[in-house]
DNA sequence: ACGGGTTGTGAGAGCGCTCTCATTTTGGGT
DNA sequence: ACCCAAAATGAGAGCGCTCTCACAACCCGT
């Protein structure tokens, strides 16, 4: 016990030692460690000296304690590993998150669960590990949310399922009106038996989605019948290509709700032998690296990702920083890219 | 300031109001919710009720300033979000190290930071927020992580640089044998003028792939001039690919370093018109999703990456248990899956 | 009935920091 | 020189928890 591994690593310098070494009080340590105005320069210069001599670092967790904030924020993220890192999408939104994070000095905490959130990630969020929190790919049954934002600053990635008007704070685009420009560019390329991939129902994406989709076949007067619902992955929307091919052997183009999806489908479309955008035109959503990687570049209604992650964390920070001018809402705009795809 | 958003927020229960809520002393509370064995079943009962009636959590900062511990350890990834994201592998082995750790009552911290781990990162593992790391993707120039080793038990994921033998603690594969075993294969199936796209050569994994790859060829009487470094990104091993069939436009066979760069190597060799396997075929190195999510199959050296995960957060684990019988090294099993590519 | 263990519980001293005050020092203004 | 405001510093009380002791309550054997 006594001799144990962790135990036999040194202590870290603590910030009475600084003030030992300094020959100053603790106070005085802590405003320069905090850059405190009020220190004269010399004192600073020797505080300073003396930090470096002992390469001091603040303890967190009393700092912490003391102060009752912990300068790190979390990215709660309700789905399964696989399935965040299988989605480009999330990495553009992290990477987002973190560039506006690293300005500051609060520090990211990845909180990735679907199993049950409720539990181990409530539980941890609530033990003050965290100032605030981000929430993206948010579903209908993640009800543990409200508990949250009685605890905590809460900020989503997209319309949360349970806009109670002012209540939230979150960054979207406009899903609708997003896939509505890219539903009317297959209309307008002349396409008329038009089908659809969704993303999941329980998810405002992929409603608003289905929605703008439903709104330009309408108004265009053709049929909104070939519907396939899907989860987001690869996998599912090639599964749920299969079926739609299926159910409706003569569509000549496809609106799929995600890039990565699209690949998918776009997989499925070769194996089966038809051609894109020759016999089949697909449309997809998202505009991430997955939309390029692949052999035929593809249409898609490009959102910025990133910059909604940017402006998450940016939200967040303001809210933390008690600005009461932040807007509770911050929809981005999307742009429809035209590639070989349709 | 005093209405903003922040403070206004309840405060969360503490320790002392459960105390006073089931009318015992704080250190009989805590004894319960540290589930010491020696408090009375009645007391049990009655503290955890008081509990459940507050819907106390306890709080993190003061625990682990008591305690000197945080349980939660690092991921440290020396790498930039993209590279990050983009692989597979990284994938995997996060979900074996959190597969591991949900066991536990650790979380894991993920610290991506390629810009400068050196300063943000070490003062973020330094100030005590963690009780050991994890690290993965280490390069040579990386050395910041000797101040670690001094600071906390580490666990490499793949031997570090700067193995001075004894000291460290990692989780690996035998990666010449593995290599071997996959470039063996080409020369088995009678290719003859075989090259080679490597990972960095500041990575051990890198190098010893390398390796692996000469070492057969000579012994089989080969060239060995073939090789294009690259950086275990699709693109980069596109760009390599270009560089190689530019120099050695007779290759008959690639081996290439992770499945991730064999995407790219296979786009480009589809883009030039070589057939795989006819033309040129393909062992790659991972066995990650990448290798069968593309149209062709890959032939790759299957590395457990996931299992090498577990073990990783299995061996800190026990690190921080203060168990003296950990092996200071795992070396993990490869194995060649045959599939269209070669 | 009585000493001598157990076993369960409480008191209290920190953990390393922040932050409010009180106190000391400084720097004009006259 | 003197006085007083302003600036710089220090003393000390927590933040919410853990953990070591000391103590109280109980068990057994004799």
């Amino acid at each position: 016990m006594t001799t144990g591994v962790r135990n036999a690593r040194p202590p870290q310098p603590t910030l009475e030692m600084v003030a030992a070494e300094a020959g100053v009080s603790r106070a005085t340590v802590s405003r320069v460690v905090n850059g405190s105005p009020k220190v004269r320069p010399e004192v600073v210069v020797s505080v300073t000296a003396a930090i470096e001599r002992l390469n001091y670092v603040p303890n967190r967790a009393a700092r912490s304690l003391a102060s009752r904030q912990t300068q790190s924020v979390a990215l709660v993220v309700p789905e399964d590993m696989t399935k965040f890192f299988g989605d480009p999408y999330f990495a553009a939104v992290v990477q987002g998150i973190t560039q506006r994070l690293d300005e500051s000095d609060y520090t990211l905490n990845l909180l990735v669960a679907s199993s049950d959130p409720r539990h181990k990630t409530m539980r941890y969020l609530r033990a003050g590990n965290v100032d605030g929190a981000l929430v993206i790919s948010h579903h209908t049954g993640d009800n543990f949310v409200a508990d949250l934002e009685s605890t905590m600053p809460v900020v989503f990635g997209g319309r949360p399922t349970n806009d109670s008007g002012a209540n939230n704070y979150f960054v979207d685009v406009d899903n609708i009106a997003g896939s509505m420009s890219g539903v009317q560019h297959l209309v307008d390329i002349g396409r008329h038996r038009i089908g659809t991939i969704t993303g999941p129902v329980d998810m405002p994406a992929g409603i608003d989605r289905l929605t703008g989709f439903r709104q330009v076949l309408e108004s265009a007067g053709l049929p909104t019948d070939a519907v396939e619902h899907a989860d987001f992955t690869a996998s599912g929307a090639a599964a749920a290509t299969r079926r739609l091919l299926e159910r409706f052997p003569d569509v000549d183009a496809i609106f799929v709700a995600s890039d990565l999806m699209a690949t998918g489908a776009l997989g499925v479309l070769a194996e089966q032998g038809r051609a894109v955008p020759g016999d089949i035109a697909v449309v997809a959503f998202d505009d991430s690296p997955a939309a390029t990687s692949g052999p035929i570049g593809m249409t898609t209604v490009s959102q910025p990702s990133k910059e909604m992650g940017f402006a998450m964390a940016d939200l967040l920070l303001r809210l933390l920083a008690d600005d009461e001018t932040v807007p509770h809402r911050n929809i981005m705009p999307t742009r429809l890219i035209l590639r070989e795809s349709a």
